[in-house]
Formats: C-alpha cells, sequence, structure tokens
RNA sequence: UCCCCAGUAGCUCAGUUGGCAGAGCAAUUGGCUGUUAACCAAUGGGUCCGCGGUUCAAGUCCGUGCUGGGGAGCCA
C-alpha cells in the first residue's frame, strides 16, 4: 500500500477507505481498552488522530509509545466522532519504527525560543519550527516563481570571491594551508596559498550581478552570504541568504517599484499558500500580525529622501537619545520613528549623502547625494539596501580614486563601464528578514536553520 | 565590541534578613471505554553555571570567567 501525507489526508472530501500514513508521535493518550496518538509527517501543522484499539496485535507496545518515536499506520480513515478533527484513522496496523526513549528532549508543552536553539536539529519537529520551515521553503520557491514571471534570469555568483574591497564589512578568510605552514613562513604568503592570492568569502554578489546584467538585461542572484562583523544582534547571523536583484535600463524609481512589487508579491503569496502555517503566527508568535501583513499588501510604500527625513526628524519633538545631523548615518531609533510612528508603513528612504556610502553609487546632480535606497519596515528595520549603480566611467573611477581604492583590482568591473555602458539598479533583500517580517518571529537566528553567530557553530 | 539583565530538577520558574533545596509541567509505575497540552494516584529526580574569596554558616554577599537574553554599533 502506498503511503499518504497527512496535509492530503486532511482535506479530503470523502474517505478512500484504508489509507496508510507514517510519522511521528506527537502525542499519545492512553487507556486499558485503547489509545489515541497524533501522527505528523511534517507535511503540514496539523496532525492526524490514530485510534488504535486494544485487539491490535502488539497492543502493549503500542500503548507504551512515546512522544517523537516514528510508527507506519495503516487503518481506515473515517470521519472523527470527537471535536476537533474531521478525520481519524481506526487503525488495523500500526507498526512501530522507532522508540524515542525517555530522554526526547522535546516535551507536549510551549518551550522557550532559547531552549530550542540549544536543540537545533530537533526543533523543526515542533509545531513553531516546523510552521517556520516550511514558509521558509515556500517563500525562496516565490521568489524564483516571481522572477520568473518577469523575465528574470537565475544567476548563480562565486561565494570565494578574491575582491578584497566589496565594501560591506568584515570577511572570511579563504585559505587551504594550514596553520603550521603559515606560522612557519612568519607573514602571509598568499601567493603561496591556493588561489595564489587573498580570498574571502563573498559579502555580495552585486559586482558579479552587475556584469550579468550588462548582457541577460534583468538577474537576480539568491543564495548565501558571509560576513565576519562581530555582531551580536537578533537581526544578524555571519552566514545568511539574500536576494539581489540587477536590473539594466533602470532608475532609482524603477528599482523603488521593483522592491515593492517583490515584497507584496512574496506576502501574497505567503497569505495564499501557507494559510495553516501563518495562522499560528498570528494567533501564538505576534497578534500584530494580521495587521502589519495588511499593511505590506494594500499601503503604497512610502518614500522619502534622506535630506527631508533629517528634517522630518529634526522637526519631530521626539527626545531622541542621538542627535539628528545632516551628513551621518541616521540611528535605529531614528529609523523606527520614520517606520513605525511617522509613516505607520514600510519606507524608502533615499538620496544619502555621498560620503557615508560604497563607491559603485550613482552620484546625483548636487554633487553631494548618491541614489541609494533603503527600505525601512516597521518593526524589522532595514529590509533592502540598494542603489542606482553608477555607470559613468569618469566619475566612478574619480570617485574610487577618492575612496583610494585600487582601480587596478576593479579593472573588469569597470570594463562594464567603459563597453556599452547603461543606468542599472539594483538591491539587496535579506532573506531572514524577510522571514521574520512575515512570521512575527523577533530573532534572526529562528528563521534560519543552523544559525551561524560570533563563538557559535554548533550542528 | 560596548551597556543592561539572567543562569536553581529534563523544561518553565519560586527561593524572604545569609540558617535543612521547592512548585507546576515532563519522566517512571499503576488506574481509567472517545481523548484533545486528557484525567486520577504514587514514585524517582539537584556540580543551585565554573573558579576564587568573605563568614560559624553562601543558591543568597564580593571578585572573576563562561554561557544565554535585551539594547547599541556594523548591516541584509
Amino acid at each position: 500500500m502506498k503511503r499518504t501525507k497527512i496535509n492530503v489526508l486532511l482535506v479530503l472530501d470523502q474517505s478512500p477507505g484504508d489509507v496508510l500514513v507514517k510519522g511521528w508521535v506527537r502525542t499519545k493518550r492512553g487507556s486499558k481498552e485503547f489509545s489515541f496518538m497524533e501522527i505528523n509527517d511534517g507535511s503540514c501543522l496539523s496532525n492526524i488522530q490514530i485510534l488504535a484499539d486494544k485487539d491490535l496485535t502488539h497492543y502493549s507496545d503500542i500503548e507504551a509509545l512515546t512522544t517523537g518515536s516514528s510508527v507506519s499506520v495503516m487503518g481506515t480513515l473515517v470521519e472523527s466522532p470527537g471535536k476537533g478533527q474531521k478525520w481519524e484513522i481506526k487503525a488495523k496496523e500500526v507498526e512501530i519504527i522507532n522508540v524515542a526513549p525517555e530522554s526526547y528532549p522535546l516535551q507536549k508543552k510551549r518551550h522557550s525560543d532559547e531552549f530550542l536553539r540549544t536543540i537545533a536539529h530537533l526543533r523543526p519537529r515542533t509545531n513553531k519550527f516546523g510552521a517556520t520551515f516550511r514558509l521558509r521553503s515556500e517563500m525562496a520557491y516565490a521568489v524564483h516563481k516571481f522572477y520568473k514571471e518577469k523575465g528574470f534570469r537565475y544567476l548563480t555568483t562565486p561565494l570565494i570571491t578574491g575582491s578584497d574591497c566589496e565594501g560591506a564589512g568584515e570577511m572570511f578568510r579563504v585559505t587551504s594551508l594550514d596553520p603550521e605552514t603559515v606560522k612557519k613562513m612568519g607573514k602571509m604568503d598568499f601567493s603561496l596559498d591556493f588561489f595564489g592570492r587573498e580570498s574571502n568569502l563573498t559579502v555580495s554578489g552585486q559586482l558579479s550581478a552587475e556584469m550579468f546584467a550588462m548582457a541577460l538585461g534583468d538577474v537576480y542572484t539568491f543564495g548565501p552570504t558571509f560576513r565576519a562583523e562581530n555582531s551580536n544582534t537578533s537581526r544578524h547571523v555571519a552566514e545568511f541568504w539574500m536576494l539581489e536583484p540587477e536590473m539594466a535600463f533602470c532608475d532609482l524609481n524603477g528599482n523603488m517599484d521593483h522592491g515593492e512589487e517583490l515584497v507584496k508579491y512574496l506576502t501574497r503569496h505567503a497569505v495564499e499558500e501557507c494559510a495553516e502555517d501563518l495562522s499560528l503566527f498570528k494567533n501564538f508568535v505576534d497578534k500584530t500580525l494580521e495587521g502589519r501583513i495588511d499593511i505590506l499588501l494594500n499601503s503604497e510604500f512610502a518614500r522619502i529622501t534622506y535630506t527631508d527625513a533629517v528634517d522630518i526628524l529634526k522637526k519631530s519633538g521626539q527626545a531622541f537619545e542621538f542627535p539628528v545631523e545632516y551628513g551621518t548615518d541616521l540611528q535605529s531609533e531614528h529609523e523606527r520613528f520614520l517606520a513605525e510612528i511617522y509613516c505607520k508603513k514600510p519606507v524608502f528612504l533615499t538620496d544619502y549623502p555621498k560620503q557615508i556610502k560604497p563607491f559603485y553609487m550613482r552620484v546625483n546632480d548636487d554633487g553631494k547625494t548618491v541614489a541609494a535606497v533603503d527600505l525601512l519596515v516597521p518593526g524589522i528595520g532595514e529590509l533592502i539596501g540598494g542603489s542606482q549603480r553608477e555607470e559613468r566611467l569618469d566619475v566612478l573611477e574619480a570617485r574610487m580614486k577618492q575612496m583610494n581604492l585600487p582601480l587596478e583590482n576593479y579593472w573588469w568591473y569597470l570594463d562594464s563601464r567603459k563597453y556599452g555602458s547603461v543606468p542599472h539598479s539594483g538591491f539587496g533583500m535579506g532573506f531572514e528578514r524577510f522571514l521574520m517580517m512575515i512570521t512575527g518571529i523577533g530573532n534572526i537566528r529562528d528563521v534560519i536553520p543552523f544559525p551561524r553567530t560570533p563563538g557559535s557553530i554548533d550542528f
């Protein structure tokens, strides 16, 4: 008999008769005459209830089943006379695949996120984390679906990079030399290393993506990204997934239009395809989630220039811990005020002073600002960071010299501005940040399977 | 990296002025004919985060380290 997954069974209108399910025992309520078991196979949030009568062979073994044990159950799918579920299975055969001993750490009660992080290998077996990682999977699919529908090409850029100045924070060094050899060298000699020069894990696929946007038109990358920053916050991990669209013939406004469309598309997909899992987050994780999702879907995102934002903050009358100063980066409290109190919805902040932004951002006509954009989301902070890129070779080279960047290392990047350069734009969206937004989960470590953070690389 | 808070049973936590180590849940055993985080009864369960100090006496006070959480910076 062929196994049926529980998500398929639970939506049936009428019973097909006998069915075979396989899964893990979530809870068992036993008595002398019969036992109820709830089985989950990961296909959906819901369990299916099994009724096991004492007449079954090995009933004493069935009665001894524990939470976490794995079983295979064949029986008749019948309408449940009890409350709380439509269907249940009246078991004919229960095969015990493996009994989980009493040391199984997951109990039939709520556990703290902190505890579950210490057993990250088992936490996907809980309702909350099962829902989280089903949703994560569905959102990754929706990313590809969105870009397929829009005619973008999927680009996989290198994870190991030789550019030492990608410009976004500390990098992890990649080497094949063993520490003893390096010690004997006295001073690190990269020419003896695998690639013959210093190499690192990528902090962004953007520069590569720009090259392909100049060829394929619209591209996106979606893959792991690494930052060696010693960041200890609920919004940072050392290894995360980033989505980076890059679009030829696109200016900053087109960039924002695209970002807004993307966020709304993914959100709508979650609402339409993940309703059951989403209901868990709405009910048990974040009571304000429903309203926030409604705002995401139905409001037009605000768009404010950095200069206007500074004015708004200065006139707000708010007592900020840090002063608002034109020419410096906005503090968290300032960004939060703009998104959560002033706009009460996602807001694109644009046109930052050029001295606080990287070399590749396009210099505006005022000569003071660049065509940068950040999307700030209430409760999350920065979800998207991007820009229109500097496509004018002379302006780009001047800027790089100003910032003391070694032009020769970027010869290939500059070639794109030499040969058929066009206006183009793109941004990076933190995939985990998006998941936090759509689930209401407050710690980024809880939306990634095995989080990597400073001092922590278990599992 | 900086600031603040916490660390006691498998989990969540209480522990008064420094004076015998506690509860709920879980586990184990038994009972129970339709349960829904089932219910009822009994039983077992401790390096009070580590190290050092003060004291007749430290879970409690002091120092230090580690781990975790919240916030800041960096950013996605």
